[in-house]
DNA sequence: ACGTTAGTGTCAGCTACTGACAGTTGACAA
DNA sequence: TTGTCAACTGTCAGTAGCTGACACTAACGT
C-alpha cells in the first residue's frame, strides 16, 4: 500500500529470490571455472555470505544447483507443450511448443544468469561424469513425461502404442544434438540456439507428422 | 610345491578373493533387503569383520560394489565379442558373443554370488534413483565401447557412419528389455535369461544382418 | 503496536570417502 | 629355517555433503 513500494511481490519474497539467484550465479560461476567437484558448498556460501544451511534450504543437493537452470528451461518447454491446441499433430505440438517457449525462456534465463554462463554450465554437465549420470536420468524422466503428455493428447496408451515414446525420443534426440552444437559454437545467445534448433527440426518434421488417430500408421491427414 | 596346496593361485590371492567376495555378497544382500541408501558401509564391514578402509580398497565407492556383478557380466560379453571371427556380420558377432559368453558368465557368476541375488540386484538398480543414474551412464559408455569395437571390425568410423551406433543401440535395447522381463519373472536362473534373450534376439536379426562393407546399405550378402 | 510466521544462523551429528602411518602375514631367497 | 620384502589390513584423523533441532531476527497481517 505504501507509495513507491514494489507490490508485485513482497519484500520478503524479493529478498528470498535475490538470495537464491545469488547462490545460483556464484555456484555456476565456480563450477564452470574450477570444476564441479573441486567446488565446495562452503566456497559458494562464503561468497554469498550466507550459511551452508541456507544453501540446502534452496537446493536439495549440490547437483540440484547445477541443474537448476536446465530444469527451468525444460519446464518452460513442458508448460508450453501443455498449452498447445489439441488439433496439432504430436510433432507440430512439440515444435510449436519449443518455438513459443523461446521468449519466456530467454526472459526467465537472463533474469537469473547470463546466457553465456548457462552455455558453460551445459558444457560442464556434459563433461563431468557425476553430472552426466544425473543428466541422463533426468532426460529419461523428462522424455517419459513428454511421451505421456503426447499420448494423452492423442488418446493413446504409452505402454501399448510405441509411437509416443519413439516420436519423443527422436525429438529430444534432435534437441540434444542442437544443444551440443550450440555449446561447441562461439555465439552464446538464445537466438543462436534458436536458429540451430529450427534448422535441425526442419529435417525431422516430415518423418513424424503422420496422423496417429487411426489404428494403423498411415500418412494421410486426420479426419478432423 | 607343498602337496595338498591349491597352486592355481597363492594363499594370499585366495584370501584376498575371499574377502572381496564376502564383502560383495554381504553388500548386495544388505542392499537388496533393506535398500541401497539405508545400508551403510559400516554395516557391511561389520558383518564381514573387516575395517571400512578395507572395503574402499576393494571398491572405489559404494556404487562400485552395487555394479560389480553387472560389470563382470558386461565384461564377459565384451571379451566374447572381441574374440568373434572377422567374417561375421556385426549382428551375428554380437549375437554369437552373447551366446558363447553364457557359460563363462554362469560360471563366474555363481562363483561369487547366487544367481538369484544377481537378479535382485538388477531390480534394485532399476528402482533406486541414484543407481539408475549411474546405470544409464555406464550403459551409455558400454554402448559407445561396443560401437567402437564394431566399427573397427568393419573398418568404419563411428563419427561418420551412424550404423555402428544404431545397431548397438538396437541390440543393447533388446538386451535391456530381456533383462527387465527376466527380472519380473519368477525363474532366477541363467538358463531362463538365456531363453528369453534368444527369443527376443531372433526378432531383431533379419533387420540388422545387412552387409556393411559396401558404401551404401544393401541387403545382399558380402562379396568376400 | 503486536503477535505470527517465514527465513536464517548455529550447532551437533551422520555418512561417504581419503591420506598417512603402523602392524601383520604370506612370498621368496639365502 | 630364517630373515627380508612386499602386500594386505587396521587405526586414526580429517574433509565434504547433507540433516535435524533450536533459537533469533525481520517481514507480515491485524
Amino acid at each position: 500500500m505504501t507509495p513507491g513500494q514494489n507490490t508485485t511481490t513482497g519484500l520478503r519474497a524479493r529478498k528470498k529470490r535475490r538470495t537464491r539467484d545469488a547462490l545460483l550465479r556464484v555456484a555456476l560461476e565456480l563450477f564452470t571455472t574450477q570444476g564441479y567437484e573441486q567446488t565446495t558448498i562452503d566456497e559458494i556460501t562464503d561468497a554469498v555470505e550466507v550459511s551452508q544451511r541456507t544453501f540446502f534450504r534452496y537446493f536439495a543437493s549440490k547437483e540440484e544447483a547445477a541443474f537448476a537452470v536446465v530444469d527451468m528451461v525444460e519446464n518452460k518447454f513442458v508448460d508450453s507443450l501443455r498449452a498447445r491446441p489439441a488439433d496439432e499433430t504430436p510433432f507440430e505440438a512439440m515444435r510449436n511448443a519449443v518455438e513459443s517457449a523461446w521468449d519466456s525462456v530467454s526472459e526467465a534465463l537472463d533474469a537469473v544468469v547470463p546466457v553465456e554462463l548457462y552455455m558453460r554450465t551445459y558444457l560442464l554437465i556434459e563433461s563431468t561424469p557425476a553430472l552426466i549420470a544425473v543428466h541422463l536420468r533426468r532426460t529419461a524422466e523428462l522424455e517419459e513425461g513428454i511421451a505421456q503428455l503426447i499420448a494423452d493428447r492423442e488418446g493413446l496408451d504409452v505402454n501399448t502404442d510405441p509411437r509416443p515414446r519413439v516420436a519423443v525420443a527422436s525429438f529430444t534426440g534432435v534437441m540434444r544434438v542442437t544443444g551440443k552444437i550450440w555449446g561447441r559454437g562461439r555465439v552464446a545467445s538464445v537466438e543462436a540456439l534458436q536458429e540451430i534448433t529450427r534448422a535441425y527440426l526442419d529435417h525431422l518434421g516430415p518423418a513424424l507428422a503422420g496422423n496417429w488417430r487411426t489404428p494403423v500408421c498411415d500418412k494421410d491427414r486426420r479426419p478432423g
